[in-house]
DNA sequence: GCTGTGACTCCTT
DNA sequence: AAAGGAGCCACAG
């Protein structure tokens, strides 16, 4: 009954996140079979008092850091981030790309 | 059991 | 790029 609780399938997909990359809270959720479900990952990630757990890496769907600016979790995060070797840009991860605007992609400069 | 809240996400201005 | 609004789910009062 480890891996059937859903917190544990939430938990083990952030725990599954590589050095150096970064992933969504919606994201994850997917990942462990729970589409909708973003809200429960970032409450999971408050209340879990794991050490080994990779908080910092997850994000929110834009790339930014979940916290408010320049809060201690904020900068934590950030400087964890940058342990990892991911690139930290005014609290925006250099990675994430928001392709969520297919107008852009086809009527933009395409 | 209803209400407010938040480490969320998506769509529309 | 930014802001407003609706939808969403778990939890505390």
């Amino acid at each position: 009954m480890a891996l059937t609780d859903p917190a544990d399938r939430i938990l083990a997909a952030v725990r599954a996140i590589p050095r150096g990359e970064v992933a969504g809270y919606g994201e994850v959720a997917r990942r462990a079979g729970l589409p909708g479900r973003a809200r429960w990952v970032a409450r999971l990630l408050a209340v879990s008092d794991d050490p080994g757990l990779p908080w910092h890496r997850v994000l929110r769907s834009d790339g930014r850091i979940a916290f408010p600016a320049g809060s201690d979790a904020w900068e934590e995060q950030a400087r964890r981030l940058r342990a990892d070797g991911v690139e930290v840009v005014g609290g925006r991860v250099r990675i994430a790309r928001a392709e969520r605007s297919l107008d852009a992609e086809v009527w933009g400069p395409g």
